[in-house]
RNA sequence: GCCCCCUUGGCGGAAUUGGUAGACGCACACGACUUAAAAUCGUGAGCCCAAAAGGCGUGCCGGUUCGAGUCCGGCAGGGGGCACCA
């Protein structure tokens, strides 16, 4: 029998679906809806494993949403602005518009050979004007409504890729796309205000109950809520204030020193006339921010020589020390140090010999006793050597502490957040320009909207470093649109997550141009019901998104608060590394395997060492390109392969072995289907039997492969799909061929149509083509992409007979076959009465016998 | 340092949520077909024991329970996130 010739099936099938237009998505608000979305690519050049997985998981879903009757989006577009275009315009002199639309349309043809359900109608890339121009609106709304403002700060400044970064931008100290340790500069920069919505971000994540609780925990931890008390400290012999901000105000009466941070506009003050804090401010801004900088980093501080006055006490003077661990960005830039209850006060106090006084000791532990060693405690407790506060617990003393503060109008309880606002500016050229001219008379003024959009120019040159838009000769300059002046344009461009914080809303209606999405489109397909991709965007994409959701509702955009109902983050593609004898790494694609295991590389026979498992990566070389293995196995191969091989939260294996077996599965699945053609169920005693055995395998396999697919088990999905033609294959090995001219059985004959329609249907999502390709030997009319998802009959799920375990003491020690729902008593008698049980049983009585229905039952002696 | 997750055969992983541990697959071994190989089909397999009987088994120690991979406490190992956050 000849091979299933997945080259010509897959792409006949392709084409069909494309000539019908088969998932073109109308919007019909008769019908529910299920928009399924996998996180778009950035335009590379070619797709990696990691696309493959991430799309075949959509897919999956979406033929499944699709056939229960779900009306279903499920768009692709491209995240088509970003540095790497630039890299490749000054690399290999092409222009980034040039390259990036070559790129999409390599991709876009990789991607068809997947056979998604994709309705390419909708297709957007964020670096045409046709798409920007809707944001740079969207940016002078929110800047209309106080979203956005231009502010000077300190930034992280990326010294490889020359621009500045976000805080969700760095990681371990360097920028997360070049590794470089970023720098700090202080430069003027236009924010998104995220931190407007801190706390309904935060507050909101509690009802996205389809996240996975890593992503809402990680949001959780970014946006850092704390709750405490700013408090002012007079400053002696000064006429000013030192604000303060604490979790922990019951604790003030331990404290005894003040610190400000290197940066706080008071240490810069005194700076001025003191030359020795002036150094040690510098040397503060020179340390690093990385990792292994920080924890070797010693406390250090400046005594200023001024005192704060204690908010409880007049006569109370405490020493204000600049000090190197105090982070302007977070609360005041300010502190009061207590050493006896944080860890960092301590070793500071220790090094500066300040008093340690503990105010909390643990329960039943004498005041006068206690003693802070080397380690702060930080336990819980009874206030002490704290006057008003004596005695109260710890949540009583921030309560009795805030009050007094308030009372005294010393300060307040408040609120903090770790969350910083969104810096959007990027020095960069391949983004999208923001639409803003600087004027010397008028100062910012947004470019009006009838102006819009503010295009890139064409003709820059990438020769010299920077910022092309700013190098080139004539972009900027621009009349005022208000005085008409001489003025220039913003030569900033957006981070490029801008575009990728609402392409979801775009996809809704792609092809309006006056605004980036109707209102009615949104209001059918919004939010998303199920989004796909990986975890590195927890606290990026994800986040954006979703302040951005709420920012484009308070301008009149939508009325929605969350974009993404069901999230769901996939696991990493992973394989084997190799390297050579000189310690190069090798490609999987360059080696082979002898006979006794050994590993050698082709081109020249050099044993090859075989390294550990990790993410696939250029620099490691151990990647595995997705055209290469659906040219030698066939799309479905992979994402039978894909989907069977590990659960899709998990990082799975790339190997050779796997998507093997995955194509003989293809391969046996379509024998079956030819076998199934040939063969003719014949009569006999077993046939109704075995007809009635076979429909509850089958619909058994339907209720677990539809919840193992919800549930998001695919692999259990694929397992349940084996068991049920493996099921199919047992008995069709048994029958005659046709022409033996055997009378058929009708029961077993249509017992077998309805199994094999069923199997056909469950693997059609998991092997689109393959699947077309059955249902079309079956001798069906339709497409298979147009038929309906079975249904498990509830009646077949339940057998009736079951067999029970029976243990003693909890040991099992046989199996009884009984009627199904058998009552408690007989089969307890049919328990006692086996004679595996007689034996274990060794002659004792039964103490106790415990019998779960239809289980187990468990006989103690 | 803080927070979160994970640990089951040679491997990926199942287990109706406290009730027959190892589904389904990969790799392996043996057999059939073949001149031979590939492909295909069949059989086997957690570990110990020649086998049966039996015993032992879900990282380790302890607990709860008639019964624990599942619940509780402690420990070890691995992974992830945040991090001088007051």
């Amino acid at each position: 029998m000849a091979r299933y010739n997945f080259r010509e099936t897959e792409a006949k099938w392709q084409k069909i679906w494309a000539e019908r237009d088969s998932f073109r998505a109308v919007e019909d608000t008769s019908k529910r809806k299920a928009y399924v979305l996998e996180m778009f690519p950035y335009p590379s050049g070619r797709i990696h494993m990691g696309h493959v997985k991430n799309y075949t998981m959509g897919d999956l879903i979406a033929r499944v949403r699709r056939a229960q009757g779900y009306n279903v989006l499920h768009p692709m577009g491209w995240d088509a602005f970003g540095l790497p275009a630039e890299n490749a315009a000054f690399q290999n002199k092409v222009h980034p518009a040039v390259w990036t639309r070559q790129n999409i349309d390599d991709m876009r043809e990789q991607l068809k050979a997947i056979g998604l359900t994709i309705d390419w109608s909708r297709e957007v890339a964020t670096c045409e004007p046709d798409y920007y121009k809707h944001e740079q609106a969207m940016f002078l709304d929110f800047l209309a409504n106080g979203l956005a403002y231009r502010r000077e700060s300190w930034v992280n400044w990326d010294p490889v890729d020359n621009t500045v970064l976000a805080n969700e931008q760095v990681i371990d100290g360097c920028g997360w796309r070049t590794g470089a340790p970023v720098e700090r500069r202080k430069l003027s920069q236009w924010f998104l205000k995220i931190t407007e919505y801190a706390d309904e971000l935060l507050e909101a994540l509690k009802t996205l109950d389809r996240w996975p609780d890593k992503v809402r925990t990680m949001q959780e931890n970014w946006i850092g809520k704390s709750t405490g008390a700013q408090l002012t400290f007079p400053l002696a012999n000064r006429n000013d204030l030192l604000e303060v901000y604490t979790t922990r105000p019951d604790t003030l009466f331990g404290a005894s020193f003040l610190a400000i941070s290197a940066d706080h506009p008071l240490a810069a003050e005194l700076a001025a006339n003191n030359p020795g804090l002036a150094e040690f401010i510098a040397e503060c801004r020179q340390t690093g921010t990385s990792e292994a900088v920080i924890e070797a980093a010693e406390k250090r501080g400046f005594d200023t020589g001024l005192k704060a006055v204690h908010p409880f006490d007049p006569n109370w003077q405490l020493p204000v020390y600049v000090a190197n661990f105090v982070l302007m960005e977070y609360g005041t830039g300010a502190i009061f140090g207590c050493p006896a209850h944080d860890q960092r006060d301590l070793d500071f106090a220790r090094k500066y010999r300040l008093p340690v006084t503990p105010v909390v000791v643990p329960a039943g532990t004498d005041p006068n006793d206690f003693a802070v060693g080397d380690e702060a405690y930080t336990g819980p407790g009874a206030l002490a050597h704290s006057r008003f506060l004596d005695g109260l617990d710890v949540e009583g003393g921030k309560k009795r502490a805030i009050q007094e503060l308030e009372s005294l109008g010393r300060g307040f309880g408040t609120t903090v957040y770790r969350l910083r606002d969104w810096g959007v500016s990027r020095q960069r050229y391949w983004g999208c320009p923001i639409p803003i001219i600087h004027c010397p008379a008028c100062g910012l003024v947004p470019v009006p909207k009838a102006d819009l959009p503010v295009t890139l120019p064409m003709d820059v040159t990438f020769d010299t470093p920077g910022n092309p838009l700013s190098h080139h000769p004539t972009w900027k300059h621009v009349a005022c649109p208000t005085c008409g002046g001489k003025a220039e344009r913003e030569t900033d461009t957006f981070d490029t997550f801008f575009e990728s914080s609402w392409y979801f809303a775009r996809f809704c209606s792609p092809h309006v141009a006056d605004k980036p999405f109707t209102r009615e489109a949104v209001s059918y397909w919004l939010p998303v019901d199920q989004y796909i991709g990986g975890v590195e965007h927890a606290v990026l994409h994800l986040l954006y998104s979703r302040f951005f959701t709420r920012a484009m509702s308070k301008c009149g955009y939508l009325d929605l608060p969350e974009p993404f109902d069901g999230m769901f983050t996939q696991g990493m593609v992973t394989h084997e590394t190799y390297r050579a004898p000189d310690g190069e790494w090798v490609s999987p694609a360059e080696i082979q395997r002898g006979e006794g295991g050994g590993v050698t590389r082709v081109s020249d026979g050099a044993p090859i060492t075989v390294g550990r498992i990790e993410k696939m990566s250029k620099a490691k070389k151990n990647t595995v390109d997705p055209s290469a293995i659906i040219g030698t196995y066939g799309a479905d191969a992979a994402r039978l392969f894909i989907l069977s091989d590990t659960p899709p939260e998990r990082d799975m294996e790339w190997t050779e072995a796997g998507v093997d077996g995955a194509w003989r599965y293809v391969n046996r699945l379509w024998r079956l289907i030819e076998d199934y053609k040939t063969v003719v169920a014949k009569d006999g005693a077993s046939g109704a039997e075995k007809a009635e055995e076979l429909r509850r395998t089958a619909h058994r396999a339907t209720d677990k492969t539809t919840s193992s697919i919800d549930a998001f088990a695919h692999n259990i999905a694929v397992a349940e799909v084996r068991i049920l033609s493996n099921a199919i294959g047992d008995v069709i090995a048994t029958l005659p061929i046709e022409n033996e001219t055997r009378p058929a059985d009708p029961a077993l004959a249509e017992a077998l149509a309805e199994v094999v329609s069923i199997l056909v249907r469950l693997a059609g999502p998991m092997m689109p083509h393959l699947g077309e390709e059955m249902w079309q030997a079956l001798g069906h009319d339709r497409l298979l992409a147009e038929e309906s998802w079975p249904v498990a009959d509830p009646t077949l799920l339940v057998s009736n007979s079951v067999t029970m375990a029976v243990q003693v003491n909890g040991k099992l020690k046989a199996t009884i076959d009984l009627p199904r729902d058998s009552d408690q008593a007989t089969a307890e008698a049919a328990a006692l009465k086996d004679p595996k049980i007689v034996a274990a049983m060794a002659g004792k009585t039964a103490r106790k016998v415990i019998v779960v229905p239809n289980r187990i039952v468990n006989v103690v002696v």
